[in-house]
DNA sequence: ATATATAATGTACAAAGTACACAATTCAGC
DNA sequence: GCTGAATTGTGTACTTTGTACATTATATAT
């Protein structure tokens, strides 16, 4: 218990450690929904070490930039979309993550909307990646991305964030099948409806789909106004 | 969108910028139940900025250690426990969160048991504090306690990690009051008993508490086993 | 012996979740 | 303009879970 004495790096000065360069950096992990498929917008890595390899979107932190500010640029930059969902996911560092040296990388789940970004100019190097396709990628990015997919799984049943991933009108079959992908399961499309009408958090937009083969569903939009109501309520239970 | 053809850090090799020194630190919010009351271990800080105000626990991250051991290590050095539930919450990382220049944080929560480290060596400058009880402190780390404890309010929910605040034996009052505690809110004893036995995570001790000036209540410990079991059957339901 | 504090238990009702079937609408192809 | 394919839209019975609530029992302190 020696150590208990050591000094506190926030009792004491900060003694900087000049031979110790580090590097930190933010990587996105940008989600979206295309033609029913979950996908992840991933960038061709051209490190030596991992050349080919799929990477996600990142960059080093700036001297006079916020953390989240970082992240939001990232994602400004790589896909001209300035109003998305981005929320911290975690940090990550491993001493030997990096082959640059230590480089450590705090990971951003974003949820965009592809239609979007579709309209913007592309980039040959950038792809949007099925999730469930993808195999080896560069650095430790299976793993952020892994764990990213799981606090979206933990997220998206917990708050209405979902409707990012779709366009501003939706049909419940869509919003049905962007829950399904993204949790592995499938629900009843009658107990689904009935759950989200009483919800109370949709807006029936009286318009119907176009261009299907089949009869066409309404159309919904998220009422968000209705959502800042109910949140307050905050909800107690235990469920494990 | 000239900035797209911008080289990203997985695609380039990290060019480091030797004049933006920066520091990286581990923050851990030592979460304990005692006397029936929610407290956090913090230390007296002695910087001039905040002389006299509480702050959290941490550390300078070292060049050979991951993230995660560091928060390891500050646990061991400060409370001499080697055991104990210890999870990742969030990096902080705004431009002037430190006084001594770029500082970021990533934020630990941990959970221990108060009895266990009692019988450890004190050290003066550090204290438990009520939760509740706790106004300005220093650097950023109201926010940082805040923000974790909003997590282990939702975690204690999701998961049964609650234990870990407990002693292994403990009584069913004990634990109703520590949800209590946390959550803020009460529960029906009844109700709450029901909904405990029906979960199978709590093996009965066939013992009863002592040294209490009532009728002694069943003595009961959390059953991992079962919860392993349990946990593989995600659930999955929209709760929002 | 009595007062005090808390343990232990069960039932009726309400709310939420689940399983499940049939008629209606649109388009495509003939 | 008829038919088939695909999907929408709706309702009910049943099960499970959550909630509200009162009485007897057992230990300690005095």
């Amino acid at each position: 218990m020696e150590e208990l004495v050591r000094p506190n790096i926030n009792t004491t000065p900060v003694e900087l450690m000049p031979d110790f360069q580090f590097a930190l950096s933010v990587d996105c992990v940008i989600f979206g929904y295309d033609e029913g498929v979950l996908k992840v917008l991933l960038i061709e890595s051209d490190l030596p070490a991992y050349k080919g390899q799929w990477s996600l979107l990142g960059d080093l932190l700036r001297p006079d930039e916020d953390l989240d500010e970082a992240s939001y640029r990232v994602l400004r930059e790589r896909t001209g979309l300035t109003d998305m969902f981005l929320e911290q996911v975690k940090t990550f560092g491993a001493v030997n993550r990096h082959p640059a040296g230590r480089v450590l990388t705090t990971a951003y789940l974003a949820l965009v909307n592809v239609k979007d970004y579709q309209l913007k100019k592309k980039e040959n190097a950038l792809q949007w990646k099925p999730v469930s396709e993808i195999q080896a990628m560069a650095f430790d990015h299976r793993l952020i991305l892994d764990t990213s997919l799981t606090v979206l799984q933990r997220k998206i049943q917990e708050e209405p964030i979902i409707f990012n991933l779709l366009e501003k009108k939706f049909s419940l079959r869509d919003l049905q099948h962007v829950f399904e992908q993204i949790l592995g399961v499938e629900f009843d499309r009658r107990n689904f409806r009935k759950k989200l009408f009483t919800t109370g958090l949709l807006t029936d937009e009286n318009e119907m789909e176009q261009q299907v083969r089949h009869r066409p569903g309404r159309l919904y939009s998220f009422n968000q106004k209705a959502y800042e109501q109910i949140k307050r309520k905050t909800f107690v239970g235990l469920q494990f």
